[in-house]
DNA sequence: CGTCCACAGGAATGACGGGCGG
DNA sequence: CCGCCCGTCATTCCTGTGGACG
């Protein structure tokens, strides 16, 4: 590809089609996708073999023992969990083995009627997205699982979230389904990033759930270059990447927990930046600014879906930050939300309700909430916003009203 | 060493929009 | 169409509690 003349600014859409058509970062962005999974998964054999193992009696009409599989996020989790079940798949359909595979993502379905629903559906039947009762989702299931005379597997992702909001009854029911199955079994495989999870089950369910246990530590650095190194070969031209942007894009997310996902994320969203900037090179100044942007991304998603109330109360934690430094208790961060609601003339909510938004916004991240005892005044939550002025504005954007409150 | 603050966070309940089977 | 049950958001009422003050 010839070189192109890059304006300072650029800023006709033409142009900036223009450059992306010609400059040629990309083979296949899509590899470097969160959700895509590799054929090679370096270093994480052991955990395969082991995942295999225990579910491996599936191929010859057993039930493989139910699993809980631990590990902070990005190390892998997921996609082991899918890449083994589809070889397990794949073996099954060769030797005449019936085998059926729901995989239910908690934090979406984070009910005991989601999750049922999905699982029936992802089994082979259609259920209502609401409507019946639960007991009758979970018949219609233990008739489908039976009458499929299958091994049936249901991958709880990111089981933690469910039992927080709904408690761990559908585990319970889920896990003693095999009592009700005379042609069929039922394997359950819980997927979860906290890692004192099991302390809210009852100890019933975790006896049942956690007849096998496996652990994903975190990748270390080199762990994560071994990683990037291996998924930009097919996704990047030769020779696009800067000689240390791999090394530098796994420093960082090393930093981060070894979360494999930001690895990936740092490495397309610098593509990304390169190609629409129409250069022929990714650089380590671009893994930079991808590393803000991808903040920025999350921040703004997140808050742009979010119902008024609980951006009217990030302002308020704004503001309060602004006047007092250091963000405020649950009191004084209500205090300052009763306000902002009477200016934009809508009814506060109640302070109950608040605190639970908070929690919210603190398992977004886009708070911090954590509880403090001040002896005799009293035992309250403090709270900060954990994001920057700047991702603020541009999360709050489409309202005028909240920008110029936060300009001033 | 007990008290008592300022809330945390659980439970019950209700309004609402919606699907179901009959 | 009805009566029933669903999930979600929100309110009301409530009991529980870490630790500085006295």
């Amino acid at each position: 590809m010839h070189p192109l003349e890059i304006g300072g600014m650029g800023s006709s859409l033409d142009d900036l089609f223009k450059r992306v058509l010609s400059a040629k970062i990309f083979v296949n962005r899509d590899l470097l996708r969160p959700d895509y999974i590799p054929e090679d998964l370096p270093h994480r054999e052991t955990q395969i073999k082991r995942l295999g193992a225990i579910l491996a009696p599936a191929l010859i009409g057993s039930r493989p023992s139910n699993i809980f599989i631990y590990g902070v996020p990005g190390t892998g989790k997921t996609a082991v969990t899918q890449y083994v079940l589809k070889k397990l798949d794949t073996e099954g359909k060769n030797n005449g083995a019936s085998l059926k595979i729901a995989f239910i993502n908690c934090k979406h379905d984070n009910t005991d009627y989601r999750v049922l629903a999905d699982v029936c559906e992802q089994v082979g039947e259609r259920v209502p997205f609401t409507g019946l009762a639960v007991s009758e989702v979970y018949k219609r299931f233990v008739k489908l699982a039976d009458d499929s005379k299958s091994s049936i597997f249901v991958v709880l992702d990111e089981v933690d979230s469910l039992v927080k909001k709904a408690g761990d009854e559908v585990l319970y029911k889920l896990t003693g389904v095999n009592k009700q199955l005379s042609r069929a079994r039922v394997s359950i495989i819980g997927i979860t990033n906290d890692l004192k999870f099991t302390e809210y089950l009852d100890p019933r369910v975790r006896s049942r759930l956690g007849e096998e246990e496996l652990v994903f530590p975190p990748y270390n650095a080199s762990e994560l270059e071994d990683i990037l190194r291996k998924r930009s070969v097919a996704s990047f031209y030769k020779g696009v990447l800067g000689a240390e942007v791999i090394k530098l894009c796994s420093a960082l997310a090393a930093k981060e927990h070894g979360d494999a996902r930001r690895a990936l994320d740092l490495l397309r969203v610098a593509g990304e930046l390169a190609e629409r900037n129409g250069e022929l090179k990714v650089t380590e100044d671009h893994v930079r600014r991808a590393q803000k942007e991808v903040e920025k991304d999350r921040v703004v998603e997140v808050v742009k879906t979010m119902p008024l109330h609980s951006r009217l109360l990030i302002l308020s934690l704004h503001l309060l930050e602004k006047q007092s430094g250091n963000g405020g208790t649950t009191g004084e961060v209500y205090e300052v939300y009763t306000g902002v609601s009477k200016n934009f003339s809508v009814e506060a909510l109640t302070q109950r309700r608040i605190s639970d938004l908070i929690n919210e916004l603190d398992m977004l991240g886009i708070a911090n909430a954590r509880v403090v005892s001040k002896g005799r005044y009293g035992r309250t939550k403090l709270v900060r916003l954990s994001i920057s002025d700047r991702n603020l504005r541009d999360a709050l954007q489409e309202d005028s009203r909240m920008t110029s409150y936060i300009g001033k």
